[in-house]
DNA sequence: TGCCTGTGAATTTGATCAAAAATATTCAAA
DNA sequence: TTTGAATATTTTTGATCAAATTCACAGGCA
């Protein structure tokens, strides 16, 4: 089995081998918006800032370009991509195609505690949508999905949709920097009433929703920056 | 003007990265079915098959992993992916949300020469099935579906489209191996018909058919071994 | 059976080399 | 004299390798 992407926040720091945990904070600072669209990443930089040998960093940053979470310039540089139109477009078209269809799957298969959790962490993000706190909204955002893809037990598709959250994750910052996060009609409600009633076309039906919601609210936000093919 | 410019061009010419050499070696050899399911994968053996060092190698083996064309055991042991029928099934889904897709946006944005060197594919398909080559059967059906799904200009979803290949790719051989890759109707014409048409929701359809025919194919290949986990 | 040790592979470090960016410098033209 | 571009120098950074360390598994021994 695969010990990756289990047990990734919270207590766990035993024992993982140390480009792995390289790997998790990496992920973390790109997920949560600690790292924005355009800025240089640094191998050397890196092993300073997280304490750690070159080669585990190396490894790290190889994973992470290699799910285009990061991007490799022709020369040897990387970057934090910036995402154009034609970028976010694929990404909600990729979205549509796989998160309803894992929502739909998770609906006959969810269990009472796990929808309990994302009614928790959809309340915490409610709470740090009010006090504004961007940081919150996203980890809870990504809880909230995670936990639902989690119950869909259908490790390949959540793998593919982990990487495309990776790649729109430092851009969801700047997108929620400039607006407010605010007067969206709440779709995460919706979603849960459907796998509370175990009806899966809702469910289904709902995430498609809040995908385009969100990957649309990006569109919006990034629409006046030059279109740089 | 830039002398810079000319010395990189000039210096840069011949050399890849070994990292990056090594990278498509192994690719190739997962895509093209020289490596079985199941198979280990260690990197000290890579080093003297391939002739490189340890550090090019073990960043290959990371990006691959990261990819899933390569998986993890919890030991530091490194495998060729085992499919069982979930992960088929997944494959599947996943190939059917998102190669249709690519199909119908290349339908308008394809080029005359592109179709002519998917016919000239398809037809170096056609002589490889009959002189019984799977590995030219695997590269040439490859080349065909690559073609088009670089004609639909979105690059990120033809990444994802290839990182399923690389996770089917080693199965693929042990299924035409066994089965004599015979009696499928020409789902490959049909597309190439579409495209010359330009009837995108043709293609699609197309499309979708012969994933289906591919996976099922693969699915029934499959079945009689055990369904761990 | 259960513990212990040996073997081999993976992991990690540190050093070294090469390449590219940043900076300083020189020279020519206005 | 000043300005600007071309060139030389410095510095940063990435790529690679060889050695040392750590870890997992297997076979021997009580």
């Amino acid at each position: 089995m695969n010990i990756q992407a289990e047990q990734n926040q919270g207590t766990a720091k035993a024992g993982l081998p140390v480009h792995e945990t390289v790997y998790r904070s990496l992920r973390d600072m790109i997920l949560f918006g600690e790292l924005e669209p355009g800025q240089p990443v640094t191998i050397q930089g890196l092993t300073e800032h997280l304490d750690a040998g070159m080669t585990p960093v190396r490894e790290a940053l190889r994973r992470l370009t290699a799910a285009g979470a990061l991007e490799f310039m022709g020369n040897r540089r990387i970057i934090v991509p910036v995402l154009n139109r034609s970028a976010i477009d694929q990404l909600k078209t990729a979205r549509l195609a796989l998160e309803p269809e894992l929502a739909g799957r998770a609906t006959a298969l969810i269990k009472d505690e796990d929808i309990l959790a994302m009614k928790q962490a959809d309340d915490r993000l409610d709470r740090a949508i009010a006090r504004g706190d961007v940081h919150g909204y996203l980890v809870e955002n990504y809880l909230f999905h995670s936990h639902l893809n989690t119950a869909a037990q259908a490790p390949i598709l959540q793998g593919m949709v982990e990487g495309l959250w990776l790649r729109f994750g430092p851009s969801m910052r700047v997108v929620c920097g400039v607006m407010g996060t605010s007067s969206l009609p709440d779709l995460h409600k919706d979603l849960i009433n459907a796998l509370e009633s175990g009806d899966a076309a809702a469910a289904s039906k709902a995430m498609a929703e809040d995908v385009k919601q969100g990957m649309d609210q990006m569109l919006a936000g990034i629409s006046d920056s030059i279109d740089t093919e």
